[in-house]
Order: structure tokens, then C-alpha cells, then sequence
DNA sequence: TAGGCCATCTGGTCCT
DNA sequence: AGGACCAGATGGCCTA
């Protein structure tokens, strides 16, 4: 298990280790400019300060509230994650997908299905006047548009690949 | 042991 | 103003 990381240790520092509250804000690009040059000292630069208790109490207070709503945020983010794996025909079945091969395999396999669907319902004719979304024309613009002249044969081949390689874990 | 993946914390920025 | 979102940092776990 995870440890399980809080505020408190945060603050629970030695007596000369500036606390929450007592770091002196960085801007964004700053922040980046300095992560160039040295990794241990990223973002924050200890500036002694004194802040009023109950500044200090409050501060962490927010911090930890926030940290919560980041926490469910994510957990939200890993559930639609395991949503979409569950949706997702792959072959390893026994190995859960990480989520970089999740989404790389998600989006071939909607390309993989976007092509069985234009062949199966003629799509790739041109759309009648009027009648462009149920012809399937305005999807088929799309696919093209964004897979040229991919057949979808070439999608399949292309997920069954994919689905290959994730199997022999390459 | 190195590298990949992940959870969590954190501060800045965006949005309502 | 406060919450959501984002990206960087950090450290733990796992596997080759």
C-alpha cells in the first residue's frame, strides 16, 4: 500500500524548516525556469516569515480541503479510466492496460469501429443533400478528415498490431 | 537496480 | 472568492 502522504507531515518539520504559509510564491515560469537548472530546490524558495497562527491554521486547513477534492478528482479520473478498459476488447486480460495504452488503444479502436461502420452502411458514398448525418456523409467527412484515405481494413490491421504488441508487452 | 507506472501533494491559473 | 483543472515534484511499488 501506498503511504498514505498528509499535510500534518508536512508541518510536523523541525523548528527551522519553514512551514506551509512561510514559502515565498513563485510564478508558473519561474517555477518552470527553475526546474531547469536544479531539481532539488523546485518551485518553493524558504523565505523566513513570520505568519500569524491562525493564518498558518487556516492555510493547511485549505490545503487539506483541497487536497481532498484533488484526491476525488482523480479517483473520478481513474474510475472513467477503468470504465473505458472495461469497454476496450484487448487480449491481455490478466494484465490491467496502463493508462497511456488505455487511451492509444481506445482511440484505434474507435477509428477501427468508425471504419466498419462507414463500410457497412455504404458511407463512403457522397451524402444526399439534406440527408448527411443518417447517410453517414458528415461522419465520413470526419473520418476523413482525420484518417485520409485510410481503408478500414488498414484500421484493423492497425488495432490487431496494437492489440498484438500489448499482449507481448512490447 | 533501473525504469515504468502510479498516487498524492502542491501552487498557479482558469472558470463560474 | 472558491472550486476545478493542470502540471511538476516526490516517493512507493513492481518487474525485467
Amino acid at each position: 500500500m501506498r503511504k498514505q502522504r498528509t499535510v500534518a507531515d508536512a508541518v510536523d518539520l523541525p523548528d527551522d524548516e519553514p512551514t506551509a504559509g512561510q514559502f515565498e510564491v513563485l510564478k508558473r515560469s519561474d517555477y518552470k525556469e527553475k526546474a531547469k537548472g536544479n531539481v532539488k530546490e523546485m518551485g518553493r524558495v524558504a523565505v523566513k516569515r513570520k505568519k500569524h497562527p491562525s493564518k498558518v491554521k487556516e492555510h493547511t486547513t485549505r490545503r487539506l480541503e483541497s487536497n481532498e477534492r484533488e484526491r476525488q478528482r482523480m479517483h473520478k479520473l481513474n474510475n472513467a479510466f477503468q470504465a473505458l478498459r472495461e469497454v476496450i476488447p484487448h487480449v491481455r486480460a490478466e494484465k490491467k492496460l496502463s493508462k497511456i495504452e488505455t487511451l492509444t488503444l481506445a482511440k484505434n479502436y474507435i477509428n477501427t469501429l468508425t471504419a466498419t461502420v462507414l463500410n457497412l452502411s455504404n458511407g463512403f458514398l457522397p451524402a444526399k443533400e439534406g440527408n448527411s448525418s443518417a447517410s453517414g456523409g458528415k461522419l465520413y467527412k470526419h473520418y476523413q478528415k482525420h484518417n485520409g484515405d485510410d481503408e478500414s481494413d488498414e484500421q484493423l490491421k492497425k488495432y490487431s498490431t496494437q492489440i498484438h504488441s500489448f499482449r507481448q508487452g512490447s
